[in-house]
DNA sequence: GCCAACGTTGGC
DNA sequence: GCCAACGTTGGC
């Protein structure tokens, strides 16, 4: 059971009624499948691109590996903590965020997932992950002692979600923020993969997607020397 | 520890 | 429904 406690993701603090309700977009050709039902977030490609085979989709998720206090918990979490669970697999409670919920919901079984350190002195990408059960009700929201404890939910009407993810592996190496920054800025001008990457796009959002395009080229950096 | 970015709250 | 105040995220 993990008491691991992810990062929350964005903003946080109970809430009322949530920037809900106006989700429409989607891609609808896909149909039913892979809809993230989020703000304009990906606006173009991703979704749409692939009717046929993948709707598979890529991740990225923040996590904190430096100790920190929640409400007097300590909400530290990272890749090693992941490595040394049980099963190395967890659930990734603690999301307090609709848009950074939406994209758990969305998430499938096996989809990978890469596990970002984040609020450290080294923020990158450490490691990789897969979805091994796909969203359900965060727990945490209902306990008075958790730092998450969401008083506005309801047992019967839950608010916020978790899936469980298993470790795959470490990054052959770190790769830090710094260098996926100075990719992104390039990109940015030239058109690379990395020009949308939702990392920098929007800030905060402790859960969010990568197109194939995004993360195959981070996982061509492994191969390259640090820049 | 600073502080920019940005989601949420609540008065009006 | 606007928007200023406020609280959190998270890099530096």
């Amino acid at each position: 059971m993990a008491r691991a406690r992810k990062r929350l993701a964005g903003a946080a603090g109970p809430d009322k009624k949530g920037p809900e309700g106006k989700r429409t977009k989607t891609k609808n050709e896909c149909e039913a499948s892979a809809k993230v039902e989020n703000s304009g977030l990906q606006e173009t490609s991703e979704a749409s691109e692939d009717c046929g085979k993948n709707l598979n989709r890529y991740w990225l998720m923040k996590s904190e590996p430096e100790s920190r206090l929640e409400k007097g918990v300590d909400v530290k979490f990272s890749i090693e903590d992941l490595k040394a669970q049980p099963k190395q697999t967890t659930c990734w409670d603690g999301v307090r965020n609709y848009q950074a919920r939406n994209f758990l919901r969305a998430m499938k079984l096996e989809e990978d997932a890469f596990f970002y350190h984040s609020n450290c002195r080294k923020p990158g990408i450490a490691g990789l992950m897969k979805i091994v059960k796909e969203a359900y009700p965060d727990h945490t929201q209902f306990e008075k002692n958790s730092p998450h404890y969401d008083p506005s939910s309801k047992e019967d009407n839950p608010k916020w979600s978790m899936v469980d993810v298993q470790f795959v592996r470490m990054m052959k190496r770190f790769i830090p923020l710094a260098e996926l920054k100075t990719h992104h800025q390039a990109h940015r001008a030239t058109g690379g993969p990395l020009k949308n990457m939702v990392l920098f796009t929007r800030q905060r959002l402790s859960v969010q997607p990568l197109t194939r395009e995004e993360f195959d080229f981070i996982l061509s950096l492994e191969e390259k020397e640090p820049s």
